[in-house]
DNA sequence: TGGGTTGATGTCAGTTGCTGTCATCACTCT
DNA sequence: AGAGTGATGACAGCAACTGACATCAACCCA
């Protein structure tokens, strides 16, 4: 395994998150990533399987995390609390690449095409948290009501923490989004 | 004006949906849809910004349906009534034009890049809303979660929609999903 | 020891989505 | 009649992505 510098899939990622952070997504080609990472164009498209989903690759482990998390919750936990709870370990991990979320979202930010492959990531890890409640017994709609509106706390959660300066804890932020949350919808009477 | 055949842009329309629908969408290339349209492929992308975009094109329609919907409702109605009674309204529209409206989700529902632009579309349809509620004067948080949840609310009625049977009215379907909402998020305590 | 297998990579040619640029020409306006 | 104007065509070109096959170090097993 040592004919080649090893890591090629690291490699690539690296060299195409600074190169979309220099130049920007649009003015960048699989080329120059791949010459940049020492391999082939070629060779960028056996790891991932388009452009944007270099940037998209670890939303993968992300939801694993969560789906297990989920999973190993103890039995009596009401759904919400489970959800809730998956995200703060998750936002605990997100913590330590701070510099690295933070360069990714500012280039996802700024194209289009990466905003839309982001809502599609999150809408697929809605689906696999919806399922995971319904392992747990959790009825069909209340299980992807709660998914998705655990998601909705964390992007109101991880916007919070994008532009904290003082850099409260990512998991502190997420629990106090979701008691933004209850105060809002017990506000509503409708 | 008569130089050409009119409605250059109905006529790719049509020809990109019934090709769609008959060969895939990854299985039909612009050249073909143009030839149908008796047109040219450069011409598809004078009208639409790229393959996708030509079954979204209505969207935008849709959008200032819902957005004029909510600001010509009553002052003191509610942000929730309002957003769901423009949705109702708006429900009444698409049921004039059922059977494109399905033929339509055939075809998104079978390809993954077609549900990621339907995906960002209703996200713009959410902030959208937002930003009209805001101009009512809701605060907002509030503004935000009232115009995701009137998106979510619509999404399962659309479901319903779809696999409607006995074609019940989709405006019904909305209030119907609308009361389901209501019932599960007060049922929830956490 | 040596040959066969494997797995990551390279090479190359081709399709297709998409863009820039300029030409065309019926129609309109004055 | 002559000068726009606007929708379209023609054509060249870039870059994303794919399929098919070659390469060759490392590993496996007799």
């Amino acid at each position: 395994m040592g004919r080649w510098e090893p890591d090629g899939r690291g490699r690539l990622e690296r060299a195409a998150l600074a190169l979309y952070g220099e130049r920007g997504f649009e003015n960048t080609t699989v080329a120059e990533i791949a010459a940049r990472a020492g391999l082939t164009e070629r060779t960028f498209f056996r790891y991932f399987a388009d452009k944007r989903e270099v940037l998209f690759w670890g939303a993968g482990a992300l939801r694993e995390l969560l789906v297990s998390a989920v999973a190993s919750a103890p039995e009596s936990a009401a759904p919400m609390d489970v959800v809730v709870a998956a995200f703060e370990t998750a936002a605990a991990v997100l913590q330590e690449r701070r510099e690295s979320a933070l360069q990714r979202q500012v280039v996802i930010s700024a194209n289009a095409e990466l905003r839309e492959r982001e809502l599609i990531k999150l809408a697929l890890l809605g689906a696999a948290l919806a399922d995971a409640l319904r392992r747990r017994g959790v009825p069909d709609t209340a299980a992807s009501l709660t998914a998705d509106t655990g998601i909705a706390i964390f992007r109101a959660a991880f916007e919070a923490w994008v532009h904290e300066t003082e850099q409260r804890a990512f998991p502190q932020l997420i629990r106090d989004s979701f008691d933004e949350l209850k105060a809002v919808t017990s506000g509503a009477s409708s």
